[in-house]
DNA sequence: TGTACATCAGTGAACGCGCGTTCACTGATGTAC
DNA sequence: TGTACATCAGTGAACGCGCGTTCACTGATGTAC
């Protein structure tokens, strides 16, 4: 990004993970190789090894980028919400679970990338610091906000983001890459509409 | 099964299958080989051919098994459930939703198996007949089962089986290969009973 | 009951592929004098 | 300002692997006469 395109290649291990990003984006993570994307980087296939210590990194770092793709796009639905305190923040969370759902159905090679085994290495030891960006801060946030607009009463705010997050997830799994993939469009939406609202409901 | 051991190597095909489930056990879906299949069945690597059209053939066979699993679990779950009507028709939708995240943090590879992407091709033309152990016509027949007892206004129902599957799977999927996966036991337990509750009180 | 034959499940060798990784290297860059 | 040098990003060839798939085949089985 900033300019310097001066050693080299210049920001080879950005060109890496931008080359991963569209074969992500296609295939989802098993189609992100070391061989693949540094040769839409027009690099030879080893030279990576500069900047990754092996492919799983490689991979690790296109589903980071897939994870803020997601981030982003929550970011700037919610910013579009509207009305009233109260209002707004139960907006907000609606409009969290709809972005949620269609960046995995816009994106689904990304979004399974994001989410992929192999981007979840077993031990991360301590739990890797969420940005507040990171998609499962943004919901936290929304929920905090209910909290403080008084209409989620304190004492249903904890596990609140376990229940919304699963049944959002849930529903993008089963839609994207499960069982329900052949549902028409106009049944999703529906199947959706009651997933949100029982979340609401039961909050 | 059914005895006859008669030609040739006999059942080759429930073999490989078999072989399949093993290697799905502890490798997930991208650890379903013709090759190594056909080695773990003592048969040569094209022997297969015979009995699946190509490879993903055989992994469409491996992950019904899978969902076969997760069915006869959540069977075998629900049977034990006691109690009076109302109360043993919440303790089986209850009982459902534990069998299946049980189900996934026991036999992760299977779970990942069950619901790949490799195992829902794109247009499956019409819906594929589910028999009622299918994991999913059981959840339906808890529900329905709910409304039987009058536990659930009949308004309630559509759509119901959506939001707890949802759920359900949502947390299933983010504690075993989402960024969940690192929560103690202990946290894994308390934010189930939580996703739980909210379920049947937004239902 | 015995023989000839058709079937077809399983064999063995080979093709071509793409992958991750390692090796000794080259040559552009920034730095020290 | 100019030259020698150290650094290290990227090269090119090679290794070894396992995969899915195709081919011409073999030989055990069931069947027709």
């Amino acid at each position: 990004m900033d300019g310097k395109q001066g050693y080299h290649h210049g920001n080879l291990r950005q060109a890496l993970v931008a080359a991963g990003l569209t074969l992500a984006r296609s295939g989802g993570p098993e189609a992100v190789g070391l061989r693949e994307a540094s040769r839409q980087a027009g690099v030879s296939h080893n030279a990576a090894y500069r900047h990754f210590a092996d492919h799983r990194e490689l991979v690790a770092a296109v589903a980071e980028r897939c994870m803020q793709e997601l981030g982003d796009l929550m970011r700037a639905r919610t910013g579009a919400v509207t009305g009233g305190a109260t209002e707004r923040a139960w907006g907000r969370l609606d409009a969290l679970g709809r972005a949620y759902v269609d960046f995995a159905h816009a994106e689904p090679g990304w979004f399974r990338t994001a989410f992929s085994a192999a981007a979840h290495p077993d031990p991360p030891g301590p739990p890797p610091e969420l940005t507040a960006d990171h998609p499962f801060q943004q919901l936290n946030a929304a929920l905090d906000d209910l909290v403080a607009v008084g209409a989620l009463p304190a004492d249903r705010r904890p596990g609140a983001e376990y229940a919304a997050w699963s049944a959002v997830h849930g529903f993008a799994a089963l839609t994207v890459e499960g069982p329900l993939r052949g549902m028409a469009a106009a049944e999703t939406e529906q199947a959706l509409r009651t997933v949100l609202a029982v979340v609401v409901r039961g909050l």
